[in-house]
RNA sequence: GCCCGGGUGGCGAAAUUGGUAGACGCGCCAGACUCAAAAUCUGGUUCUGGAAACAGAGUGUCGGUUCGAUUCCGACCCCGGGCACCA
């Protein structure tokens, strides 16, 4: 190597001796356990942000540490190929998307093999591939066989001008993002996987994933939202169906004065024939319904029916009210009103005067004031008959069973999870594996014939997807009858290509549907690392997908991922960088001025994995600042000539101190590399060992022998952060093996040993001095020497000792008064 | 409203089991080298007072436990994120 630091030529050469030697291929006959390190695929939007750099350079920095810790590991990487963006640009510039796609997949790649990360290329494959998405039909047929599909009408947003249907972030103000035409609320069939029928598992194993952090587990628990209730029946005369209400209060069920049923409820339809006034407000309620988010802040409004119900513990009439806040796909679509403890319930009734009748009161001192605010704590019965003076927990089971008895009420989970819609009137994604036949009806593909081939040679005519248009595509012969059909023109959801891919990198060659026996190997992934926008969907539908599959007899474990590092977003301007935005932090400057080892260096310093941050260029400037001392450190030291093999028996006080630096170095970096994952502060322990090589003047040869031993620590415990400089510095220092082949550094424990400590002296818990003594001075002993400090004596003199502290090998309080 | 995080110098942050608050870095200041600048090296850098030694204050606010609290407990304030007419 030069003998002055240019990180491109160091980075360049290093990556070659990997390529070469082969040093990131994974086998499942490597020595030592496996571990499986992956960090979500990026979608190959064009070049690389800096959520991307620090998401990749984490995973790497997990993965060389494994690798030096002994296990087996594999790191793979591929493409989340399929989406929107490619389509946009198709329609822009005219550029078919899968060359768009191609183009963006190879530029990246580039980058981040210039950005030095040790992945397993042999396995790399794009969700765009007919071999990928191959399976994900294959599968959908047997999810379809075994029931875990089906088709329905559904809701979606429908654009009128793109003649498409937009997803509800797509949704600005009511109007498609793009064409700004009004949008439309329209029912559509749709295609759906029963994600609701794994809820309770989904939810119930959080509580066994310890490797994963506390707010995905708790965003995950309140995107879930189970709770346990009771359906009660509202018997409806003239009519053999009563009306059924879900409830989690039945505790309250004496003071409901009304009932509120959506608009789209068959008892609203009912009343709106016989009643003008009740149609003309179901017919406003279906057009405001546009977005999600807009529902929430809609003023509740409702109208009256002349139709009323019956109570079922009591037999009073209790009027039917349509009110524009029930929602259809929650519970019944039917809502028993409790305003005397219920806010919502609450405001409606003051707003039409509806009676408020309260039923509960409080045990403790809570307040309870109903003509300001309902009350919805739990209590005791009032005003309940026979439930008087119960507690709500006593009187939800007495009255639960007390209907249930009557056949008015069964005990039911709800859950705020829906069923998963994968649906998309879209073209670059994966063609949905469907023949509708008019006499068969809807009739899979049949295997021999999957994969269903996305065409890639299209015209865009508009935005509309070509595929509706593509008659070779469309039209085909009924696999059941043999008669004209027509294939199914929507593609798939790109979560769907998302949620199993990380078992595909496992066997990416498989034919053997839809993964091997390698999969068994390599399965769950060990760590998996990623942003926290996909704390919700993708890793639920990941785990999701991991049981359809486990259940299918293809993975054998109950949960993909074992440990999970969310990152925290990537700031410029307290703006997140994401492709979204539009905002896209280059690193492509950063890399061409500074080298690799900088740009990932300062991103592990710059704050602990999970915290979000602001980036910075002077942080950059920095750590190649440091890459140069740290190369310069090493030559100086080799200008000194051989070392003589290090006894410890040997070394100056200097050389000591130097080697217990070492050494706690060595421990503290394997603490936060393998438990704490702090990555900033590996980074500050190698400066600091640096610091102390800088300041050590060795004093003989065995000194000397001390600082390579250091010198050789700090390459080594910083070489899963910045691999280039660390490995062409282990050659320079004349070891010929790679850095990623060598195991981490045992401590000496003999090393760690001190013969005279500094003890803090604190007088009524304030510092005051500070003692140099013998590590094994005894207490008597350390009393005195305390004593006799001169700052001490200042403020302990004309005072009673009351009590000494003596903590071993840190303090001594002394307690005066 | 409910559920998670978080609040420490000019800035990013550290303090792992209740034991020296501010490690490490950025920035800034001073010095060395230089005709000069850049680069590099050395020293300083929480605030207030002081030449210094040192003293006082200090981890969002108020209170508690303790010889001792950034750390534990209680109440509150603020910031970030998630969910939200979910019955």
């Amino acid at each position: 190597m030069s003998a002055s630091y240019d990180p491109h030529v160091v980075e360049k050469s290093v990556q070659e001796a990997w390529d070469e030697a082969g040093a990131f291929r994974a086998g499942e006959s490597g020595a030592g356990e496996k571990f499986y390190c992956l960090a979500m695929f990026p979608y190959p939007s064009g070049q690389l942000h800096m959520g991307h750099v620090r998401c990749y350079t984490l995973g790497d920095v997990i993965n060389r540490y494994h690798r030096l810790k002994g296990y087996n590991v594999m790191q793979p990487m591929g493409w989340d190929a399929f989406g929107l963006p490619a389509e946009n640009a198709a329609i822009k510039n005219g550029i078919p998307p899968a060359s768009w796609t191609r183009d963006n997949i190879d530029y990246m790649r580039g980058q981040m093999q210039s950005l030095g990360f040790g992945i397993d290329w042999s396995r790399e494959f794009a969700t765009c591939d007919p071999e990928y998405y191959h399976w994900e039909q294959w599968f959908f047929i047997r999810l379809y066989e075994k029931g875990l599909v089906y088709r329905k009408s559904s809701m979606v947003n429908w654009d009128p001008v793109d003649q498409t249907v937009l997803a509800n972030e797509q949704v600005v103000d009511g109007r498609g993002w793009r064409s700004g035409a009004p949008v439309e609320r329209r029912e559509m069939p749709q295609w759906f996987l029963k994600i609701t029928d794994y809820a309770d598992e989904l939810l119930d194993e959080l509580d066994r994933l310890e490797g994963w952090p506390e707010s995905v587990k708790s965003m995950q628990r309140n995107w879930i939202g189970r709770s346990e209730g009771i359906d009660i029946d509202f018997p409806v005369s003239g009519s053999q169906d009563p009306l059924t209400v879900y409830t989690t209060r039945p505790d309250t069920l004496l003071g409901s004065t009304y009932v509120a049923v959506a608009a789209e409820h068959p008892l609203a339809r009912r009343a709106a024939e016989r009643n003008p006034a009740v149609a003309a407000f179901v017919d406003k309620c279906r057009n405001m319904k546009t977005a999600e988010a807009e529902v929430a802040t809609l003023e509740k409004e409702g109208v009256p029916t002349d139709l009323s119900v019956t109570h079922p513990l009591t037999g009073d009439p209790v009027p039917v009210w349509v009110a524009n806040f029930v929602l259809m796909e929650y519970g019944s679509g039917a809502v028993m009103s409790v305003p005397g403890h219920d806010q919502r319930d609450w405001e409606f009734a003051r707003k039409y005067g509806i009676p408020i009748r309260q039923v509960i009161e409080p045990t403790g001192d809570g307040a309870c004031d109903l003509a300001e605010a309902a009350y919805t704590d739990y209590g005791r019965l009032v005003n309940s008959g026979a439930y008087d003076g119960m507690s709500s927990a006593e009187a939800f089971e007495a009255i639960a069973s007390d209907l249930a008895a009557k056949g008015l009420g069964r005990r039911r989970t709800n859950y705020r999870l829906r069923d998963w819609g994968v649906s998309r009137q879209r073209y670059w994604g994966c063609p949905i594996p469907m023949i509708h036949c008019d006499a068969c009806g809807i009739v899979p593909v049949p295997d021999d014939d999957l994969p269903v081939l996305l065409p890639t040679d299209v015209k865009f005519e508009g935005v509309r997807s070509p595929l509706t248009t593509m008659e070779s595509f469309y039209k085909v012969k009924c696999p059941g009858c043999g008669g004209d059909a027509r294939r199914e023109t929507d593609t798939f959801d790109t979560f769907m290509e998302s949620s199993w891919y990380y078992a595909r990198f496992a066997s990416p060659d498989a034919n053997r549907p839809m993964v091997d026996e390698r999969v068994d190997y390599w399965t769950p992934v060990d760590h998996y690392v990623g942003g926290i926008e996909h704390a919700i969907l993708h890793l639920l539908y990941a785990r999701f997908y991991h049981k359809l599959m486990r259940d299918h007899g293809l993975v054998h474990s109950d949960e993909p991922f074992t440990r999970l590092l969310m990152l925290g977003m990537v700031l410029k301007d307290g703006r997140k960088m994401s492709k979204s935005s539009g905002d896209v932090g280059d690193p492509q400057a950063l890399l061409d001025k500074y080298g690799a080892d900088a740009v990932r260096t300062a991103m592990m310093f710059a704050a602990p994995p999970d915290q979000s941050f602001e980036w910075s260029e002077a942080g950059v400037e920095g750590q190649g600042r440091f890459c140069k001392r740290l190369w310069n450190l090493v030559h100086e030291h080799l200008e000194g000539g051989e070392v003589p093999a290090l006894d410890p028996a040997g070394l100056s006080d200097a050389g000591r101190a130097l080697r217990r630096k070492t050494h706690e170095t060595i421990a503290r970096a394997d603490d936060d590399y393998g438990r704490r994952l702090m990555f900033n502060t590996v980074v500050s322990a190698v400066h600091e060992l640096c610091n102390a090589v800088s300041r050590t003047e060795p004093g003989n040869d065995q000194d000397r022998a001390a600082v390579r031993e250091a010198l050789k620590t700090a390459l080594l415990v910083l070489s899963p952060i910045a691999p280039h400089v660390t490995q062409a510095l282990w050659q320079d220092l004349g070891e010929s093996s790679l850095l990623v082949a060598c195991r981490w550094p045992a401590v000496d424990d003999a090393a760690l040993v001190q013969d005279s400590v500094e003890l803090v002296v604190q007088v009524n818990g304030k510092v005051r001095g500070r003692l140099q003594v013998a590590q094994d001075a005894d207490e008597a002993e350390l009393r005195e020497l305390a004593l006799a400090n001169d700052n001490v004596v200042r403020f302990v003199a004309g005072k009673t000792v009351r009590k000494v502290i003596t903590v071993p090998g840190k303090l001594i309080n002394i307690v005066v008064g």
